[in-house]
DNA sequence: TTGTATGCGTTATCAA
DNA sequence: TTGATAACGCATACAA
């Protein structure tokens, strides 16, 4: 590969006449700017990023840090940003911490040492020491859908309360009572913020929440589908589930399936989130989704503000979306008899 | 951050007495080894990357150039390789090149220019152009899923022909004759394989292609859904539909249920790859899938064997995955009237 | 307007 | 066993 020297050497010039020409980084003449160039085309020479960076201290890398990268949300979300990132210059390096708080902090140390430009995280952790932490990383941070709080770093995430309050109000209106929360992993903020929403709402319409009607799927299939078979299962068993993500719901829907009872005339169904293929799956699903594309463009302006004007201190943003609500077939009144009996009581 | 000559002089000895201690390249004594780490305990050190790579000439990085990242295959094999490989200390650069060649082109040259220590493509282009190109590659290169005939790299795939012929077979054993293949992008080499996998079927059978019969809907659930539809709304309609890949199959299946034909007693349906939330999709549908996992393991196993032994030169491999048969529901015989209406013919 | 020289942080070669 | 020094390839302050 040819180095600035070899160009210098072609152009008769110095290698620093190289380097402002070819960067337009200082006065140069017509001429001699022509000669570099044609020198540096006929030897196709293009700069060491490696050498660049090294002098620079830092390299035109981002780094993404998310729970599961094979996540349908995150997938998507890689994909806007890196589109966007790659159009910039900059290059996107992916790593899953598996909700692993150390694993987190881990990578994130290994992309601060190699130099990265900006971090997009999604942290799985919101614990003293990993806010200390995370306030020490000097390189310009992104938070998305997960907010640490106490952390004072640009955040871009849905409105996770209005989310479930939204979907909870829906079934509560249809005439359901006994309802039950599907929740996320315990402790982890949008899954305390769904809950939060979810528990609202009851109080706000008079209707009493019933903890053991809450049960957490650890935003995982398998999970969801387990727990809401310990719903479903139940004599009392609740009429309406609202799950805090998709995959739980469809773990929820595959249990239905699974009993022998049907959605929505034995047990009405909602989700947060987008539900992959969801055109297919019947009963298709209301749901409350929140615009990926619009959490990964802005995480990415964010960032890209961040990095370009270095000099600038920008104060701390917040993007906070709004879900906005897709009806389908998966809610419906509660059925007679259960009905009955409840008001019967 | 501390440098190998904070390290030095904390210790009183050279920066190369460090680097020989830190790394164990070279013959250091106890007591310095000893002072040396302490000091480089002490003041946090460790080595800066970019300065280890510009002098070795390569990064820790690996590329990974796929189609598109949020695609549920991808994103998996993702996922596996990131884990396999960030345990060997190397970090993951994706970037999807939307099946454009050029854009793919630009995209390796960008990877080869940041010294990345190799690179995982699914290539979407065959042309002797490109095939010259990626030859031009110094980097260690694994192909995946979409082989390129004449370019000798190793490569991990599964058998594509064998795939679309097991469920073209079964779909004939139950007595499918009228049988429609719903292929993907024209021209791409799974897409062909899987094509010449069916008509090959069809042929031993005894059973006649009718080209008509034979959409491409290109790997893309909308196209698939608007390919099966102009096939179901024919009068002479086929019986069986084998798609090329799970998306398009959805796409199918969307468009079964929008046209009210039931699966599978009125049109069977078979697909490729495992279908994302298959489970809670009716009817499951009956497909040959292929382990994304033994794929991602394979595929960075490869790379990492040349990347350890730059040294020693390895012949070309390949790894062809067998498809396993995944049974759903999504396959019956033909119905009465139309099986008659043949018969009789 | 152009050239010289230095530093970015390592590793490796060669002396000592 | 240890140390001085030259690369790696580039950018830039300063001189000319």
């Amino acid at each position: 590969m040819a180095t600035i020297r070899d160009v210098a050497k072609r152009a008769k010039v110095s290698v620093s006449t190289v380097s402002l020409a070819l960067n337009g980084s200082g006065p140069v003449s017509p001429s001699t700017r022509r000669r570099v160039w044609e020198a540096a085309n006929a030897l196709g020479y293009s700069a060491n990023p490696l050498a660049q960076s090294l002098k620079a201290g830092r390299t035109r890398l981002i780094g993404m840090v998310v729970g599961d990268v094979a996540n349908p949300f995150f997938a998507r979300m890689l994909q806007v940003a890196e589109q966007l990132l790659i159009d910039h210059g900059l290059l996107v390096v992916v790593a899953g911490s598996g909700g692993n708080p150390e694993r987190e902090r881990a990578i994130i140390e290994t992309l601060v040492a190699q130099r990265v430009s900006g971090i997009i995280l999604s942290s799985h952790s919101s614990t003293p020491e990993q806010i200390d932490f995370l306030r020490s990383v000097k390189v310009p941070l992104v938070l998305v859908d997960h907010k640490v709080e106490g952390l004072d770093v640009d955040f871009v995430g849905s409105d996770n309360v209005l989310a479930s309050a939204m979907l909870t109000e829906i079934v509560i209106r249809l005439g359901h009572k006994r309802i039950a929360h599907l929740a996320g992993v315990n402790g982890l903020w949008t899954a305390e913020q769904r809950k939060q929403g979810f528990r609202s709402t009851m109080t706000s319409f008079g209707l009493e929440v019933d903890e053991g009607l809450i049960l957490s799927g650890d935003y995982d299939g398998e999970r969801g589908y387990a727990q809401a078979m310990r719903l479903l299962v139940r004599p009392d068993r609740p009429t309406a589930i609202v799950a805090a993500n998709n995959v739980m719901a469809l773990g929820a829907l595959q249990a239905m399936i699974d009993l022998g009872i049907r959605c929505p005339a034995d047990v009405s169904l909602t989700s947060i989130d987008d539900v992959p293929w969801g055109k297919v799956i019947q009963p298709r699903i209301t749901m409350a989704v929140q615009s990926v594309e619009e959490l990964a463009r802005s995480a990415t302006g964010f960032l890209l503000e961040r990095i370009n004007h270095a000099d600038v201190s920008i104060a701390p943003r917040e993007h906070i979306i709004i879900p906005s609500l897709v009806t389908g077939q998966s809610c419906a009144p509660p059925p007679r008899t259960l009905r009955a009996l409840h008001d019967a009581k």
